[in-house]
RNA sequence: GCGAAAGUGGCGGAAUUGGUAGACGCGCAAGAUUCAGGUUCUUGUGAUCGCAAGGUCGUGGGGGUUCGAGUCCCCCCUUUCGCACCA
């Protein structure tokens, strides 16, 4: 004690002093340890986009936290960090500034990676990987051949969705909202007919609709599981009179008996040549409107079922019915197969249609409501018995899907079928910072592979990065020209490179081992770590990155090159941290908050603590200014608490309250940092420290039970304020650093409360309150309650009719 | 329209299973220290009536269950976020 320095709190001094030391000992070097249990915990990584902001901050600073409680309750802990590297933003700020998107991407990388040092988080940085090393991508362009060599890459002509403003095609899951714009930069996507590279995603649908293993927030499970859309009905083959055929989807098979018409997307192939001569200037001119639709926005709310006829019939394969097909823009070429049978009495969409332009409407399902078409006034969607359905009729409800699945079976009509909104995952990007992907077109043999040794295909460094629409790799002079590794004859590479999804879909694996040349991962540092166990990061990445990352890795154990199927085993989403004024963070707007600023001012502990205490973690909300100050103040009152001598000596009662205190906080921190409850953890501790700081001038500072509980303070302040209480932990005389001491292990005993405060309630209100022991017995606790002056007051002079005891907590008298 | 989450002081937010609503912090007020202070410390701080003792009201609104509801049930309102003609 005597030994204890008398010293200003310095943050700054002894943040960068125990940076340094922690680095030079490898304190947070993670190693396999086959005799602890593994724990691998991981943030999403960021992008290199030039400064650490805030937000980086906000998902980082409290996963790190969590780690080292983790490790100090004895995981063996690694907590890895790298670049997702290559993107669009580098070769935006390469054309805006003329310079080379590598080496901007670069200089922002080692310009962060010294920002996120002064955060003192426990990363180990000898795991750190950047996605645009070709050490890295080499391995990227492996797992696409691996994917090739499986059937789950494939390259498909179609329409596909391509922003017009980046330049590049997308993937269905970047083209955001009803008015389809541009996930990055928010214009407005068009369709081009484009040769692209696709991964076979949706072989994985099922697997990926299944959370069982997992531990994921119920909102990302919802998003993913609405994003993929499966539903279970049949597909059912229509033929058009001059015989083609017309596939369509249902979940209703057992309304076709009262399908009137059919309606094709705009877009169907069909349509071209059911259109009648007499009708094709009107079709013609209504599918080039709602083409143009398409590309503009379709913002009307009271959209009306626009639509024209074709002049052409369908046969309908239940009843050899004859019924008119029509095309209208409220059928998706995108979803199903562009095609429906059309059932207006059981479906709104196509009632309405019908109403607007005058089709039979014919009830085949006895809902109970009015069974003549005419008197309908909307769908009647529920199930019920089969009515006007032929051979079918009478069905139950309960039965008529199934059964008229088997009927149209046996017949060859059509089939029990599972149709999902999900597409499969487009990857190529016409932009130059990318993967390249590792395939040749020969004119003779077709796209064939990269051969495996070749690996990687480099990017060229001497290259015009200008956007043209098409990939600036095909204008390099070189670059392009290969040899068919199969016939040897001249060909040419693919010149798209993958969406840098694609790489941030294994990062977690290159962390492993980012210096292993003979594969992606070194096996040993594979069957050690994965999977992780912790993943966090913002949930904006619900669908893209977390459904992707899932795809990638259960298309590894499909293939056989991993044995589990689920990377991440639990996910957190935090929040976002919104300016002052409650808005989004921007430069625009002039609220941003720069944690170095913050640093310089209060040190990286404060604003560590402030992020973990200034809101709920998953929720976020606007930054406080003077907030902080408050966390600054605790700080500094446990550096006083323990670094000043006593000014009073002399020893006081409490002790037994104290250590109550001290292993009811350790209880409480423990359990909050399990849940992520990191602002609860930050006040208990406030409260400990207070608690401390009371017992310490009541004069106890002598005694057994404050040096134990400043003991446990640092400890659990440790995860928290690493810098603090590791100076604070070496100026008490210890060897070894606070990061590696035991998490303390609360003494229930300890905690137990002896004494109460015994509410007493009268008809359910509280009329006083009275000290009394733990173990009061209800007879003693009705003598209590009716020794009360208030009590006898509030009861009138009647006895009470009835007493409600709750050990240890009140009694409530009913008069 | 469908789905999800959330509504608690002036503010951010606490409240294991239904059992003292408002912990902790900000802000505010008064006082102490200070040449000074956007420092530090102490005390107070849901609203309302009252000199006080004490009372009444109070967790978006309405109803219900219960001895007792922020917490459970029903209806409604608001906000945020997803999806959006999904056949």
């Amino acid at each position: 004690m005597s030994t204890r320095e008398r010293r200003k709190y310095d943050p700054q001094e002894i943040e960068t002093r125990w940076q340094q030391r922690w680095t030079e000992d490898g304190l947070y070097d993670a190693v396999i340890d086959e005799g602890r249990e593994k724990l691998y915990c991981l943030t999403m990584l960021p992008y290199p986009s030039g400064d650490i902001h805030i937000g980086h901050w906000y998902a980082m600073v409290p996963s790190d936290a969590r780690a080292r409680f983790k490790r100090m309750q004895g995981y063996n802990v690694m907590f890895p960090i790298g670049f997702d590297a290559f993107g669009l933003p580098a070769e935006n700020a390469a054309i805006k500034r003329n310079v080379h998107p590598k080496e901007w991407t670069y200089q922002n990388i080692e310009n962060m990676r010294r920002q996120l040092k002064t955060m003192g988080a426990m990363w180990d940085w000898h795991r750190e990987a950047i996605s645009a090393d070709p050490e890295y991508y080499r391995w990227t362009q492996w797992f696409f051949l691996q994917l090739w060599k499986h059937g789950l890459t494939y390259r498909k002509n179609s329409a596909v969705d391509f922003c017009p403003n980046c330049n590049t095609t997308l993937a269905r899951e970047q083209v955001i909202g009803n008015d389809r714009k541009c996930e990055r930069c928010t214009t407005t996507v068009i369709k081009k007919e484009l040769e692209q590279w696709f991964f076979r995603i949706t072989d994985f649908a099922d697997d990926l609709l299944d959370f069982s293993s997992l531990d994921w927030p119920q909102r990302v499970q919802t998003l993913q599981t609405n994003w993929i859309g499966r539903s279970e009905g049949a597909r059912v083959l229509f033929k058009s009179e001059g015989g083609d055929p017309i596939e369509v989807f249902t979940t209703r098979p057992d309304t076709l008996w009262g399908a009137t018409f059919m309606v094709l997307a705009p877009e169907h192939p069909l349509v071209e040549k059911i259109t009648s001569d007499e009708q094709r200037a009107t079709v013609t001119t209504y599918a080039e409107q709602a083409v143009r639709q398409t590309e503009i926005q379709r913002l009307s709310l009271e959209r009306d079922k626009s639509g024209v006829f074709t002049g052409g019939y369908a046969i309908n394969p239940v009843n050899q019915e004859k019924i008119p097909i029509w095309i209208a823009d409220y059928v998706l070429m995108g979803y199903g197969t562009g095609a429906i049978m059309a059932v207006p009495a059981h479906d709104q969409r196509d009632f309405e249609f019908a109403r607007s332009h005058g089709l039979e409407v014919r009830p085949v399902v006895d809902t109970g409501g009015p069974l003549s078409g005419d008197e309908m006034d909307a769908a009647t969607t529920e199930r019920g018995a089969m009515i006007n359905s032929g051979s079918l009729t009478g069905t139950p409800g309960e039965e008529a899907v199934t059964r008229t699945i088997a009927w149209l079976e046996e017949r060859e009509a059509g089939e029990s079928a599972i149709n999902y909104r999900l597409r499969d995952w487009l990857i190529s990007r016409q932009r130059y910072w990318g993967c390249p992907i590792p395939m040749i077109h020969c004119p003779m043999c077709g796209p064939q592979p990269v051969p495996e040794p070749q690996l990687p295909v480099l990017l060229p460094d001497d290259i015009e990065w200008r956007p043209t629409g098409e990939s600036p790799l095909k204008y390099h002079p070189t670059w392009r020209l290969a040899t068919c590794p199969e016939c040897g004859g001249d060909a040419e590479r693919e010149t798209d490179t993958m969406d840098t999804f694609m790489c941030s879909s294994w990062y977690h694996y290159r962390y492993l081992s980012p210096d292993y040349h003979e594969g992606p991962w070194d096996p040993r540092e594979l069957a050690y770590w994965m999977p992780v166990d912790v993943y966090t990061g913002g949930i904006e990445h619900g669908i893209l990155h977390l459904l992707y990352t899932r795809f990638f890795t259960m298309a590894l154990h499909r293939m056989g090159i991993v044995d589990f199927s689920e990377p991440k085993i639990q996910l957190r989403n935090q929040g976002t941290i919104l300016g002052e004024d409650s808005e989004k963070m921007s430069k625009s707007r002039g609220n941003v908050v720069a944690p170095d600023d913050l640093v310089g001012r209060y040190g990286a502990d404060c604003v560590r603590a402030y992020i973990m205490f200034f809101a709920r973690w998953e929720q976020g909300g606007p930054w406080s200014p003077t907030g902080i100050e408050g966390v600054a103040r605790w700080l500094h009152r446990t550096w006083s608490l323990l670094t000043e001598e006593a000014t009073s000596a002399t020893t006081g009662d409490g002790e037994r309250e104290l250590r109550r205190k001290i292993h009811q906080s350790a209880q409480g921190v423990t359990r909050d940092f399990e849940d992520f409850q990191f602002n609860t953890v930050i006040s208990t501790l406030m409260e400990l420290t207070n608690a401390l700081v009371a017992a310490k001038s009541a004069g106890l500072a002598e005694s057994s039970a404050f040096e134990e509980g400043t003991e446990l303070l640092l400890k659990m302040i440790a995860p928290i304020a690493p810098h603090m209480a590791e100076e604070l932990w070496a100026l008490r005389g210890h060897e070894d650093s606070v990061h590696i001491q035991s998490w303390p292990e609360a003494d229930s005993e300890a905690a137990k409360e002896e004494l109460f405060t015994l509410v007493v309630q009268v008809n359910g209100k509280v009329r006083d309150k009275i000290d009394a022991t733990i173990d009061l017995g209800e007879s003693e606790a009705l003598a209590l309650a009716l020794g009360s002056e208030s009590v006898r007051r509030h009861l009138e002079g009647r006895e009470p009719k009835k007493v409600i005891y709750v050990p240890g907590r009140l009694i409530n008298l009913v008069g």
